[in-house]
DNA sequence: CCTTAAGCGACATATTGCGTCGCCTAATTG
DNA sequence: CAATTAGGCGACGCAATATGTCGCTTAAGG
């Protein structure tokens, strides 16, 4: 193929999103990495130049001298192949399914494609951007509360130190207190449970294993350790601890007499996947599933109230 | 900037996913519309062959004269600016998060994204696709029913309906009957509750407003006439009704004593933004919030058991 | 069976992409 | 602060190539 348009496409996929930059060294660099011939440097500065004619590229500051590329900060995603409607639709979906139930910083990454969606939606459709937001409601399943505000910086400090398994340096506030205290720890593993996201971690200093709630995680730095994880660490295993007060129940049989009215919901919403239901009379459905037994399990069955018997 | 360039992103950005097609008349088209000036038909025909040696373009069938060109079936999303490290994290986590809470298909338009998260993830850190999946955990909020399956076919539809406000036949199995029943409907926006989708929409036969569930829905074809909204329908409105089982209630000042424990995680993730606490004693504390009066909220509040005690 | 339309190879030409050189300015180093 | 290095940028000339055209072939449609 044109050699011109593939290294150009090379590059475009090379430049970094706002805050990183590459200069055309780098870029040459990671170009003969590809497997380009050694392309002239002058070249790749004209391709630069004509690229931002067309695409939200910027440099980062014009009298500085390697000149730094990235893409501008609004730039929003250039989906490829681009959504249809129906995707579209879908995308805007999951964004207001989304939004109220997960930090707000941990949707950062997909908001550029929201925003595409957005845009289609815009184009195709005859429909405003604004008459969307008439046509889609969610109803929180259980009570609606309030996300807790995540620091950006230190949250993908934690994502980038479990990507690469090295040890973190952490400024936190213990709950209740009033001073940030440092950690050095080696993150292990993520935990999303109601709205909050915790870090499973072992102390670099006596490997006592440790959760950090990413929100009262005041900054993050990445180490250039690697981060050793204690023999025989298992995430689900910790998690089976109950560590999050979360016994992993036994398996049990579960039957109940529901009222017609619960029933209805469960049938289509079942308990799993071997669930059974059986009229009893007029008004009383018996229901059949194996299901673990947990906490959970319990205040579920309390919030129907008389609604329903536990037969067993 | 270069006119082929430019010309060949265009045709990359024009080239429809899998089941739809473009020939190369269809191409030079919407080029002339975009303001290209007029390219030969032979140039298309060349810039397509040269694309899909480096991008997944297929043709559909190639004995077929007119040659229909589409987006390779697998075809990952191709993000540009593309993804760092940290934001494939926080996509792999959207995924986690999401994946047992909508019905499938509804995730399909991301599907390709999450996947070039997971190839970003491949590349970039030490780990393989295999270890993420030790490191993510995702623990549910309330107790986990199973999402219902919804046909994709149908799907597709009730979206391409709902944007481009079209009439919609569909074919509906009502609750507890055997047979599929015949329905010619004006849709007018979706609603998600618990796992469930639903669509609203008001009878063409007589304008009567109904609910139909989209797992239930067997099949669906948009119909080329116009849909027309009962006079005044307002999403907002019908739900508040409480057509939902979902009385939206008025706002009312909560009081309540929880005990140390249960108070804990309500500081992290407040009832409110106005959520205050106070300490009582040793054991209690109180706290006073603005919330809505709901069926859920008393759920909630009775999911606490003695551990509560509500004042007001 | 005939007509129409599209794919495709070939070719000539005009376009333009690219390497090179030189100058200038910003960074870096001592 | 001076010297040195390195990258940006304008200019130029050659060579690569992208594009319009033509003619042949084949599929679609009536």
């Amino acid at each position: 193929m044109s050699d011109t348009f593939a290294r150009q496409w090379a590059m475009l996929k090379m430049i970094p999103r706002h805050p990183r930059t590459i200069d055309s060294v780098g870029i040459r660099q990671r170009l003969t990495d590809l497997g380009f011939t050694a392309p002239n440097l002058r070249t790749i500065q004209r391709d630069l130049e004509m690229l931002s004619l067309s695409f939200p590229l910027e440099v980062a500051d014009e009298s500085k001298r390697p000149m730094q590329w990235h893409w501008g900060r609004g730039a929003a995603a250039l989906d490829i192949p681009s959504l249809d409607a129906s995707e579209a639709v879908a995308m805007k979906l999951v964004q207001t399914y989304l939004k109220p139930m997960l930090p707000g910083s941990m949707l950062a990454a997909l908001e550029p494609h929201f925003a595409a969606a957005e845009r289609v939606l815009a184009e195709t459709g005859a429909l405003g951007p604004g008459r969307w937001t008439k046509r889609i409601r969610v109803l929180p399943k259980g009570l609606q509360l309030l996300p807790p505000k995540v620091d950006a910086d230190a949250q993908n400090a934690v994502y980038d130190a479990l990507l690469r398994e090295k040890r973190l340096a952490i400024a936190y506030r213990p709950h209740g207190q009033a001073v940030d205290r440092a950690y050095d720890i080696n993150p292990l593993g993520l935990v999303i449970r109601n709205n909050v996201v915790y870090l499973v971690a072992s102390l670099a200093a006596n490997n006592e294993l440790r959760q950090f709630v990413l929100h009262r995680m005041k900054s993050a730095s990445v180490l250039d350790e690697p981060a050793v994880a204690p023999d025989g660490f298992d995430l689900d295993d910790y998690i089976a601890q109950g560590e999050f007060g979360w016994p992993t129940g036994k398996k049990i049989r579960l039957v109940a007499n529901f009222s017609r009215g619960a029933a209805l919901s469960l049938a289509e919403t079942p308990l799993s996947e071997d669930q059974v239901m059986r009229d009893l009379d007029d008004d009383e459905v018996r229901l059949t599933a194996t299901v673990l037994e947990t906490v959970e399990l319990h205040w579920w069955l309390m919030s129907f109230g008389p609604e329903v018997v536990v037969v067993k």
